[in-house]
DNA sequence: GCCGATTGTGATACCGTGTATCACTAGTGG
DNA sequence: CCACTAGTGATACACGGTATCACAATCGGC
């Protein structure tokens, strides 16, 4: 009967390693978070787990962001959106629309990023690709839209 | 007696050209931007103009970032900072532990970018790309650092 | 130059995202 | 099972930003 070790035992493992016990409240964000597919705010899980404090989820979120569980998208204006890191290391496509967020993969941009990182003077922790799209969705629904949002988009 | 057009001159062009009036704070507000060499907060600008009201602040920011003549950077927290964007299309070198916001160009970056947004399905707007660094001065001064901060750096 | 339509301003109140505090609770190692 | 420590949740607060609205400044037409 574990063929397939449970999602609990996981998020276990994963909060031990990052030193961290595992809870109650924690294997419950963690599990909502897991289940979900898209891209959300910490308020929106606040409010689907009424037995868990907003502190709580909020620290949570935190914990696992930190630990690379989840990743983290910026809506143009700046509000943030999490994610469960199902894949490995990727950018986002945000429709600057309907605020929805995919995974970006690609190869050669993350090599190209690397060489980069050698020509950067200082230390290179880390980077933030995200491209702000209308999504096929929204221009079928809507047509060609006009971007309303800050524009330092740049080209 | 105007050799080099003034400043005002310049930001009222900017303002009408947005289809905006050009008034008395806004000027202010513009001047002041374009005084300043680093990025910096909405709230430091407010501060350092007591005679503007706070909302006017904010709107004549959203006003200019809007329009392309402002640019904003994402601290890794997440809060925002805005420089005067006084050379073209360009993306930022955040150093996590002062947070002083460096420009960076790189021609290859911008041609891989495009292709790669031919390849996205949609209509690409624009992109963010920004790198966390630790500045070769923080080096100096405190080794290298440990970052604390939100992690989906990826790398 | 003045006048009225329109745009912008500033005070205030409010919202969203997140953190500090702190008394209380629940995991954990012995 | 106990004691120690980490975590929880309520509350209050901080920060960045927007909505509202009475009032002021701007600007185009005359």
């Amino acid at each position: 009967m574990m063929a397939t070790k449970s999602l609990d035992a996981r998020v276990d493992e994963i909060l031990k390693g990052l030193g961290s016990r595992a809870t109650g409240p924690r294997r419950k964000v963690a599990r909502l978070l897991a289940s979900k597919r898209g891209a959300f705010s910490a308020e929106s899980i606040h409010e689907e787990l009424p037995g868990v404090g907003r502190a709580t989820v909020y620290r949570t979120i935190r914990l696992l962001a930190e630990a690379g569980v989840l990743c983290r998208a910026l809506l143009p204006d700046g509000s943030p959106r999490y994610s469960f890191d199902h894949s490995w290391h990727h950018h986002h496509l945000i429709c600057s629309s309907c605020e929805t967020v995919e995974a970006f993969r690609s190869a050669e941009l993350e090599r190209l990023l690397c060489e980069l990182s050698d020509e950067i003077p200082g230390r290179v922790l880390g980077h933030q690709v995200d491209f702000y799209v209308n999504c096929p969705d929204c221009l079928k629904r809507e047509g060609p839209v006009e971007a309303h949002t800050i524009a330092n988009y740049g080209g």
